[in-house]
DNA sequence: ACCTGAACACCGTTCAAGT
DNA sequence: ACCTGAACACCGTTCAAGT
């Protein structure tokens, strides 16, 4: 068998929550050897590459090449694992959003690294949205909220605030996450576009008179900034406080 | 074997999608054979009374007392039957939701009677968030759009609005089905906010700053009301343009 | 035309047995 | 302490065979 793992890093005693440690990165572990930092890794890479449906302890044993049952010495079970993913690459995500002075734009800037990260791994939106109580959403919470604090918001409608641009984005994030989910993998934002186009074109416009109009708006529509310009609603109707 | 089925009212010829008509209640067929109609009326039964995760094809046959195949007869998948089941509870609510002179009240009744339906059918909210193409949520999107239409937004900003109302409300939606769903069966919403707030205290304030904050906030917190003043913020921010 | 229920190809999870 | 992989108790879906 392969040598044992060495601890090149000390660990950060930061409070750990789905397994992952959010606030450094320093706490990695090299080895040869099954641990849950390549566990998450493999199954990152598993979901980005086949998609959700093909994470399976199966598949990640076989990728790991260990056995099914090894993997529940590291992970306790599939929400676990799950969240863990989800909480690596959302602490990535937060990491790499740029610095604004005003606040607004950084909660912009929090609300589009999420809408691209979830384009690129559209699991994580699934994931937020099957286990409310995760590590990750309450990172996406606390990044939002604190935004909010150096606006001017009343005391009284900060957890308001946060939690209509947190549950705002969650939506958003679960329904981009269920189209990719449901389109054929090789389909385009174009042709799925068209596609939910000429489903709506079907419908009785005597019944669905609102879906029909809009539908003529359908195809120079901006998926990112029509997501962006609810987040602009919101923040406005905060501010009108 | 039983009588066969008699139609007793003519069915309307309004676009059917998942395979449930929206408009009229009149399109019922009374019959002791196996039909769509009792096989939704059955899922719903055990999605209401056992939760989302007892809803097999094993146990709907069993208590429609048929053979797990029969049903595929009927429904083409289980993701047809969900969204049917979907449908039929999202236009029972939207029938009850009560006429209002101002759309602004309109869109609150709209979104308060979603809120509600989900506190009592949880499933509806993953459902909704899972196949976002699906006839209810067009149902939805339908609903509020043609609301905002009564108001005076510019006719640039409707899509991104009822967009983002539909957005804040499936996000909503979603994580409350899925705090049902991972509660225990008996557990009221006082308990398991008081879960959900031990959770939190237990992480670390210099790092959750935000997070530790709300905390003192929600023992008096109400969910509903919460809700709704995120409907308030998206309406305020689009009064605003 | 509609129903039956065994069979197929999967799952997550457990656990005795190994090293 | 950690790993193996067969076994268990499920799934959704199909399909030959019945009526």
């Amino acid at each position: 068998m392969e040598p044992r793992s060495i601890i090149l890093e000390h660990r950060s005693n930061h409070v750990k929550m789905d397994g992952v440690a959010v606030t450094t990165g320093r706490s990695a572990r090299r080895t040869d050897a099954l641990s849950q930092e390549r566990i998450i890794a493999a199954a990152i890479e598993i979901l980005d590459d086949e998609g959700e449906g093909a994470l399976t302890f199966r598949a990640l044993a076989r990728r790991l090449s260990t056995g099914a049952g090894a993997i529940y010495w590291h992970v306790a079970n599939k929400d676990e694992l799950l969240a863990a993913t989800t909480s690596a690459v959302i602490a990535r995500v937060m990491r790499a959003v740029p610095r604004h002075d005003d606040p607004r734009d950084g909660i912009r800037g929090i609300a589009l690294g999420l809408f691209d990260a979830i384009d690129d791994h559209p699991w994580i939106g699934s994931e937020l949205s099957r286990q409310p109580l995760q590590l990750a959403n309450t990172v996406i919470f606390e990044e939002i909220g604190s935004k909010l604090q150096a606006l001017d918001v009343a005391a009284g409608s900060l957890f308001d605030a946060a939690s209509a641009l947190a549950n705002y984005i969650w939506g958003a994030a679960s329904q981009n996450a269920a189209n990719a989910r449901n389109a054929p993998r090789d389909m385009d934002r174009a042709t799925a576009l068209a596609l939910a186009a000429e489903r709506w074109a079907a419908l009785d416009p005597a019944e669905y008179p609102f879906v029909h109009q809009v539908l003529a708006q359908l195809p120079e529509h901006d998926d990112r900034e029509q997501f962006l310009a609810g987040i602009d609603f919101i923040l406005a109707g905060i501010a009108g406080r």
